[in-house]
DNA sequence: AGGCTTGCTTAAGGTTGGCTTAAGGCCGCA
DNA sequence: TGCGGCCTTAAGCCAACCTTAAGCAAGCCT
């Protein structure tokens, strides 16, 4: 984990400095320009932002930064306690404002929210060969081309990836198409992968004589 | 966007109900009870969470939340204003904590970062190839010309802009329109999706055989 | 091998989800 | 009180989707 920290006071910065560096790589600069140099020269996962700075307003630097599309985590840290700097600060784009003075144990657990934010993040994405499911989106890539397939076999497949390459019983897939109701005795389940294998290419999807179906991974 | 507010005395909760109706849905309980009990059958894009609850302690439900990997963003607004207290919200899984008391426009402020990283960084202006959103103004543009649409329809919109290009579910939607009340038996998010896709173009929102629809960037 | 069972492949209805209209009711506003 | 938006209901329609059913291939037994 790697912070950048903006703040122009020497003991305050020192201090935080090292308070930071007990967790966390830290690159501590003392004006705009220099975060700037810095910033664009290495990947941070947040941003402390002190507002007073000696070249120029620390907001106007983030404005820029979410107007380029820029969404590192930032924290601004500023004595200025007006109603107004606060609201404007997190309206700009900032995920938190800490009021000088503050406690350090504070900003720590601050800090880590915004960076447990970052890592948590990332979309669970199940992929099997050249096949993935995001489930947040509901949506398959074959290639990482993005494919639609009609609802039910939409669901076969999603427990089939879900299951990775142990193989799913009949029930199993029936029961995800119909409920519980009892059992369908048709062969509409293999209708289905038959559509599914049409789709995704023959060897995809292995039968398991007399129980059910996997996915295969190569 | 929609708040599930938790917060038990009768005073604040009714202030804070009325001031957040300004801008979002909201629903106000007063207990856990009632709050699991809304959890478990909506949607919520934020949660504002009072601790000290009648029936138990806000930070154990958002323990068991989180443990069970529900990411729904959560603001602590609590009287408790004790550095332990505060770091031990934090960790546990909240986003924000804000100490009572606190002014009005701080914590809309505070909310409005909550949901703009929900929607993976929404600024104040979505778009979506030749449409626009400015949250802030409520208004659409169509080819940067703002337009104005019917208020369900504008409801329907927002929500799939904020979506990005998710698909987002039918019930979803209802419930955006009708709130938790027993599903309406009735087409009438197909007629309005009708209405809006003679507004935009017939192929600004793709559906979603079996589930909802989704906005197409192109 | 021969028979048996399990699963594959097709094409033809049947069903349903969603689209499109038009008409009626509600509400706010002049 | 009438007018104009807006929302809902209802009905007909189309296409996508699901199921059925029947014949065929491939495993699996004795």
């Amino acid at each position: 984990m790697f912070l950048l920290l903006v703040e122009d006071d020497l003991n305050l910065g020192n201090a935080l400095s090292r308070l930071l560096k007990q967790h966390y790589r830290v690159h501590w600069v003392r004006n705009l320009e220099a975060a700037k140099n810095h910033f664009a020269s290495a990947e941070y996962d947040a941003i402390l932002l002190d507002l007073g700075l000696p070249d120029g307003d620390g907001v106007e630097w983030l404005q820029s930064l979410r107007t380029a599309g820029c969404n590192t985590p930032v924290l601004i840290v500023s004595a200025r306690d007006a109603l107004d700097d606060r609201v404007k600060g997190l309206d700009t784009g900032a995920d938190d404002y800490l009021v000088k003075p503050f406690e350090p144990e504070e900003l720590l657990a601050r800090i880590r929210v915004l960076l447990r934010r970052k890592s948590g993040r990332a979309q669970p994405r199940l992929s099997a060969g050249n096949l993935a499911y995001e489930a947040e989106s509901r949506q398959f890539y074959l290639d990482d081309k993005p494919i639609t397939l009609p609802p039910k076999e939409h669901q076969i497949l999603a427990v089939l990836m879900q299951a990775g390459e142990k193989p799913v019983s009949r029930e199993r897939l029936m029961q995800q198409l119909y409920g519980l109701g009892d059992g369908v005795d048709s062969n509409t389940l293999e209708v289905h992968i038959y559509g599914l294998r049409k789709m995704l290419g023959k060897d995809r999807i292995e039968t398991v004589r007399g129980f059910g179906y996997r996915l295969s991974g190569a």
